[in-house]
DNA sequence: GAGTTTGAAACT
DNA sequence: CAGTTTCAAACTC
């Protein structure tokens, strides 16, 4: 009645925050109240660009990724079903980054372990140096079974019953605000939307928690280490456990920490404070009866829909045990997705900082930066660190180009490394030229890594499957013939990955080096000669830059756009298909039918379209003429052609088969085919592959606007031979979304510029997704915005 | 590993 | 803008 607790089961959580419990629960603790979660998820879901300046936090920006994904995912029926599935689907799907983090998205939800507060929170650990210095092992240790406490593992039902949850909230969650849920649908509706608002409570808590998990990781008190295993644990279960890792962590910070306390009051809000967590231990007494009352109150709030997380929380250690591996490999996409996201949420932040809409984003941006601060200082090598992050950028450019496989992504993490060094990227930054797009990106990534070391860090983390497979490219890089060297990629199936050139006359300051074109310094597995692009010639290589982009503003953007911004996700086939993503200029083939690499489209893993100016072409990833078959001639020529696309069509999957088989070998994690990579396009490993976006990778230019985004996603998993990293690696290309980025290209995509011109697409189409195009679904491209600079960079 | 082919980049 | 040359990757043997 007059109590506030019943008029909190009633509201939704906006109104929660400001029902009279939630006052209450306020009361109780100098916990300022985090309310920009919720306004930060709405906005994401409405627009995306929003999303990624609003949350200038990296965490926060994964979770809303992996929110958007889950989304998408689940609207897709299948989805639910297996996470696994899921995953290896993912691979398949065009956008590489977004796919796969969607992938792992649906994982942790179908996984008992897997939580999307696990994703959060994993982040913030990575973020916190945690990856860097701490290596794998508290990683691991996470994904350990003793650490995870899956409440949920047991059951897939539970699972199931999660996703599905999940997956409806997606489309109520925008409307959710608004709706109250009348009806019993709406009623259902309404669970769910508290479910995912605590989740995105959780998100927003995350990042606090994060920050706090961070803290204890740099304190390096064994309780930090503690407490953050049971922050991951709690992950598991997304909202539920959520609240439970956040209590006890809080218990043990609560000195100090305002975020702590924030993360208090969400997670009261959320309802769910799980004494039963092993976490709790952390936590003190007085905390505890302080959490108690808040749980008491929140679960009278949040009845309902506790009733249902409570079925799963009832879980105990059990469920740890489950399917360890899976959550660890889920947490390695999760790092992979965040860190990307999280970079590109940094870079944002940075933006955002002047530019936030929303006083309670820069809030949150701040105190993310802080964080950033904080770990800065643990940084191990100033370059190690620097190069993973950094890379993301520059990497989308090159995950542009070929986002082949994972392996890619090690490439680049080396590649990512002579990027930081690159003195280029101030000037790139500066450089208002749009077509530096996804330069920019990387370069403003690797300003911004530079000015915040913890973002670098984060960015690390993201990178951690492509750290791992960076050591593994240092191993290789020993070897001394350069040939040798980049064969061993491209068996890997990343092959173009790692950027080495070969060049002799061009003295790597032209776009015939790649590893010039892709931003990044030549390094030892060149085999360049009279080489200048090198940190030595700083100075040559900026001025280089700037004559080859007063020439042409986009020389250095990635060369496959993804279009995901237009067609995105309304279109998945859009997304899936090649036809989104499209090489920036077309090729000009003659005589490879678009069938080989000579093919920058075909090597892009992208179909050709009107723009190129190739002769027969038979792009497997989609013909010239395909593409754009608007007159009923070309319809019949492509009847008549689609024998040849056919056969292109196996060639590719015989290509795709084998990358597959490679992964698998390399990794036992399920890899994303290659051609989902290349449709991708992200930015965010490598090359043109990637998967757009995100990508990382999307980034960038192309891949930025993808899914993947350019995260692009990252490239498919990408297969360390260790044990470790294959556990976290799995990650998705995205490459990364791209890298990237990647990935991703906008879906914009191609702006197409008369065929036999060079196309200039201006950067911000391509890359920054503007915001008026975004519509509620392209929401769901998180990569986006977290690669994408947004050109903000000036 | 050497040589050839190919098409982008650069140049005119 | 078109044509030519240069260049280095991709490919073949």
């Amino acid at each position: 009645m007059d109590t506030p607790e019943r008029n909190q089961i009633g509201t939704p959580k906006a109104k929660f925050e400001d029902s009279p419990v939630f006052n209450y629960i306020n009361s109780l603790s100098p916990i300022k109240p985090v309310k920009s979660v919720h306004i930060t998820q709405t906005f994401s879901s409405l627009s995306f660009a929003s999303l990624p300046s609003v949350f200038t936090s990296p965490h926060v920006s994964a979770h809303k990724e992996s929110r958007f994904l889950r989304r998408h995912n689940t609207s897709d029926p299948s989805k639910p079903e297996s996470s696994l599935e899921s995953g290896n689907k993912v691979s398949a799907n065009e956008d590489a980054a977004q796919l796969y983090i969607n992938s792992e998205e649906l994982r942790e939800d179908c996984v008992p372990g897997v939580s999307t507060g696990e994703d959060s929170v994993e982040p913030s650990s990575e973020h916190s140096k945690f990856v860097i210095e701490l290596p794998r092992n508290l990683k691991y240790d996470c994904g350990s079974p003793d650490c995870r406490p899956t409440t949920r593992c047991g059951t897939e039902a539970h699972c199931e019953l999660e996703v599905a949850d999940l997956s409806a909230p997606l489309v109520p969650y925008v409307q959710k605000t608004s709706e109250e849920g009348s009806s019993n649908d709406e009623a259902h509706l309404q669970i769910i939307c508290q479910t995912l608002q605590r989740k995105e409570g959780t998100g927003c808590d995350w990042e606090s928690l994060i920050s706090d998990a961070a803290d204890l990781l740099i304190f390096d008190s064994p309780n930090g280490t503690e407490a953050f295993k049971g922050l991951m644990q709690n992950s598991l279960d997304p909202a539920t456990r959520f609240c439970t890792s956040l209590a006890p962590q809080l218990t043990q910070n609560d000195v100090n920490d305002e975020q702590n306390v924030q993360v208090l009051d969400i997670v009261g809000s959320g309802g769910q404070l799980e004494t039963e967590d092993p976490s709790s231990q952390y936590g003190e007494a007085s905390q505890l009866e302080r959490t108690e009352q808040m749980e008491d109150h929140l679960n009278n709030c949040m009845v309902s829909s506790q009733s249902e997380k409570e079925d799963n929380k009832v879980e105990t250690p059990m469920q740890f045990n489950c399917k360890p591996a899976v959550l660890n490999l889920q947490r390695g996409l999760r790092r992979r997705c965040l860190d990307f996201e999280m970079a590109g949420a940094r870079r944002k932040s940075l933006d955002n900082v002047s530019n936030s809409s929303s006083n309670m984003l820069s809030q949150s941006d701040e105190k993310i930066t802080t964080n950033d601060k904080q770990l800065v200082p643990m940084k191990p090598g100033g370059e190690s660190s620097r190069c993973i992050l950094p890379g993301i950028g520059l990497h989308l450019n090159a995950l542009a180009k070929t986002s082949k496989d994972y392996k890619i992504i090690k490439c680049e993490s080396l590649a990512y490394g002579r990027q930081l060094s690159l003195p280029n990227s101030t000037a790139d930054i500066h450089s208002p030229t749009g077509g530096q797009g996804p330069v920019h990106e990387s370069f403003s990534s690797a300003s911004s890594e530079r000015d915040m070391d913890g973002t670098e860090n984060g960015v690390q983390l993201a990178h951690d499957a492509s750290q791992e497979p960076a050591f593994l490219a240092n191993e290789e890089f020993n070897q001394n013939s350069p040939k040798k060297k980049r064969r061993r990629f491209e068996h890997a199936g990343e092959t173009e990955s790692c950027k080495r050139c070969n060049c002799k006359k061009s003295k790597c300051l032209k776009l015939y080096c790649e590893c010039f074109a892709a931003g990044v310094y030549c390094i030892e597995p060149c085999s360049c000669q009279e080489c200048f692009n090198k940190p030595i010639h700083e100075d040559t290589v900026l001025a280089t830059r700037k004559q080859i982009e007063s020439r042409n503003p986009l020389a250095f953007a990635p060369k496959v756009i993804r279009s995901s911004d237009s067609v995105p996700e309304l279109g998945e086939e859009s997304s899936k298909t090649p036809a989104s993503a499209r090489h920036k200029r077309g090729c000009n083939c003659k005589k490879s039918s678009c069938l080989k690499k000579y093919c920058e489209c075909y090597q892009g893993g992208v179909g050709c379209s009107i723009s190129c100016r190739c002769e027969g072409c038979k792009n497997a990833f989609g013909r010239k003429d395909g593409s754009f078959i608007g007159t009923e001639a070309e319809l019949d020529e492509e009847e008549a052609e689609a024998c040849e696309k056919s056969v292109a069509e196996k060639h590719q999957q015989k290509i795709e088969i084998q990358k597959n088989e490679e992964q698998r070998l390399d990794s036992a994690l399920p890899t994303t085919p290659l051609r989902l990579s290349r449709q991708m396009v992200s930015l965010p490993f490598s090359s043109k592959n990637k998967p757009p976006r995100s990508s990382v990778f999307s980034i960038g230019g192309s891949s930025s606007g993808l899914y993947t985004s350019q995260k692009l996603g990252k490239p498919n998993i990408l297969r360390p031979e260790s044990k470790f990293e294959r556990h976290s690696q799995t990650v998705p290309e995205d490459e990364m979304p791209e890298i990237l980025q990647g990935d991703g290209s906008p879906s914009t995509g191609v702006k197409t510029a008369s065929p036999n011109s060079k196309r200039v697409c201006p950067p911000n189409s391509d890359f920054g997704p503007s915001p008026g195009r975004r519509t509620g679904r392209k929401l769901i491209l998180q990569s986006i915005p977290s690669f994408p600079s947004l050109t903000p960079q000036h």
